[in-house]
DNA sequence: GAGTGGTCTAGACCACCGG
DNA sequence: CGGTGGTCTAGACCACTCA
C-alpha cells in the first residue's frame, strides 16, 4: 500500500471523526513526518491529496489548517459525476424508452473521440430517460464494443453504468466534458415535450478508463428547465 | 519562477505547436530532466500537471504519450478557470459596457451566497462585454464592498480581475459553479442582440479567496452559439 | 528569529511493459 | 532483459508569517 495513500487516508478519517476540528491546525510537516515515521516529502503528498479534496488548506508561515467544508460538500452536484442517473436519482423511479440500439461503424469525427480505427464496431444508443414517468433527459451514446461487450435492450432499459462496473469490471478513470446551450432539435420536440423555440441543455462526453482508452461519447440533451450543472473548483497551489 | 510550472508550460506549448504530435511518445523523464537541466522528480511534477489538463496519458513501462484529443477545445471556455476573459481573449480586442454600476445593500439570497451580512455593502456591475466589437457576453456582478474596494469606473471598462489579483494582492481560491440554460430575457434581447426565442446560456459562480471567504456573486450570460464550457476531470485514486 | 510550508536534488528501489 | 514511470528518502534552500 502507498505510504502517502495510507497518510492521507488516516488524517482523513482523523477529520471526519473529529479528532482534527474545523478550522484547527494539523501538526506541522515535520512532525507528521516523525509520527508516521516517512520523509517529509511524503507528508507533504498526502495533505496534498487533502488539499485537492477541499478538506484542508495551507498556507506559508502559517501551517495547514481544516477546512469547514460544509461549503463545499452541498452535493446537489452533477458535473463530475460517474454513477450515472440511476444511481444519482435514487428514490425515483427511473425507467428507459429505447429508441434506437445497433451496432455500426463510427465516422471520422467518432473515432478521433473514441480513438478507434474504422472497422472498430461500436454500440449506438439513442435512448429516453424519464424520471417519475415523465421525459427527464434524451441521450445518443457510442461505446466501444470491444470494451463494453454484449450490451443487450434489457440492459438498456436499466443502468448501463451498473453493467459497466460490476459486470465487466471496467475501471473509469475521468471524462471530458463539453456543455453549451442549443435550440430544440426535431428529437427534443417529439421526445422531450419540447416546443420549437425551448431552449436545450446538452452535454457532450467522453468518458476514459482508468489506462486512458475512451470507452463511450455521448450526447445528453434536457429541457433549460430541468436540468443544471455544477461545480466545485478548488485551486491547488 | 518555479522550475516544474516553466517546464510544463514549455511541453505544453510545444504540444500545441504541434511539436509533439497527437499520441507521439514524450522523451521519458531521464531525458527531459537531463535536457531542463533538473531532477527527474521536477520533470515528473511537470508531467503531473499536463495529465491533470488531460493533455498527455503516461503508462508504466509505457512511456508518457500526448492524448489525441489534446487540442480539441482550444475554442471553449474552461469551466475552471480565473484569468477572466481578458486573459482567455488574449489578441482579441475586448472593450466593456458599463450598464450599470453602484454600491447597494444585498437581499437576503445573497448574503448566503456570499456569507456576508444585511449591512455589509456590495458593489453592482452590470455590464456587457464586446469582442471585436460584437456583444459577447453580459454580466451581473456583485462584489463585496469591503474585500474588492474602491472599484471605479475605469478598472470596470477593463479587467477587473487584474486589478483584483495585482492591486488589492486578492488570492482566488476556488469557485463553486452552476452552468444552465435558459429563455432570453429582455435585458439579453437588449445587449447580445438575440430574439425573444434564443437560448442562453448562464453561469451563476460564487468565487472564493484562498481562505475560504467568498468575495463574488455572478451571473454570466452568453447566446447559446458564442460559447461552450469544458470541463477535463481525471479521477484520482 | 523561529517556525511554517514550497521547491528541488541525487539517488534508490519498485512495478510494469515490451521484446 | 532493459527501459519506462511511480514512489520514497534525507537533506537543502527559499518564501512567508508571526511574535
Amino acid at each position: 500500500m502507498l505510504k502517502y495513500k495510507v497518510i492521507a487516508d488516516d488524517i482523513r478519517s482523523k477529520i471526519q471523526a473529529g479528532e482534527y476540528a474545523a478550522e484547527a491546525l494539523l501538526p506541522d510537516q515535520v512532525a507528521l513526518a516523525l509520527h508516521y515515521e516517512v520523509s517529509r516529502m511524503t507528508v507533504k503528498k498526502a495533505i496534498d491529496i487533502l488539499a485537492m479534496e477541499g478538506l484542508v488548506y495551507r498556507k506559508r508561515g502559517m501551517g495547514t489548517r481544516v477546512l469547514k467544508n460544509a461549503l463545499w460538500n452541498q452535493n446537489d452536484s452533477l458535473a463530475l459525476d460517474y454513477q450515472g442517473l440511476t444511481a444519482q436519482m435514487k428514490g425515483t423511479a427511473i425507467t428507459n424508452d429505447i429508441i434506437e440500439f445497433n451496432i455500426q461503424f463510427p465516422d471520422e469525427a467518432l473515432q478521433n473521440l473514441l480513438m478507434i480505427g474504422a472497422n472498430e464496431a461500436v454500440y449506438y444508443v439513442h435512448r429516453v430517460r424519464n424520471v417519475d414517468g415523465k421525459p427527464y433527459v434524451m441521450e445518443y451514446t457510442y461505446f466501444v464494443a470491444s470494451l463494453v461487450h454484449d450490451l443487450t435492450p434489457a440492459i438498456l432499459e436499466q443502468s448501463i453504468y451498473d453493467y459497466i462496473k460490476a459486470d465487466i469490471g471496467l475501471v473509469i478513470g475521468g471524462a471530458y466534458r463539453k456543455i453549451h446551450a442549443d435550440v430544440a432539435s426535431d428529437d427534443d420536440c417529439q421526445y422531450l415535450a419540447c416546443e420549437a423555440t425551448t431552449p436545450v441543455l446538452e452535454v457532450e462526453q467522453v468518458v476514459y478508463q482508468k489506462n486512458g482508452t475512451p470507452f463511450e461519447y455521448s450526447r445528453s440533451r434536457n429541457r433549460f428547465d430541468t436540468r443544471s450543472y455544477t461545480i466545485t473548483d478548488i485551486i491547488k497551489d
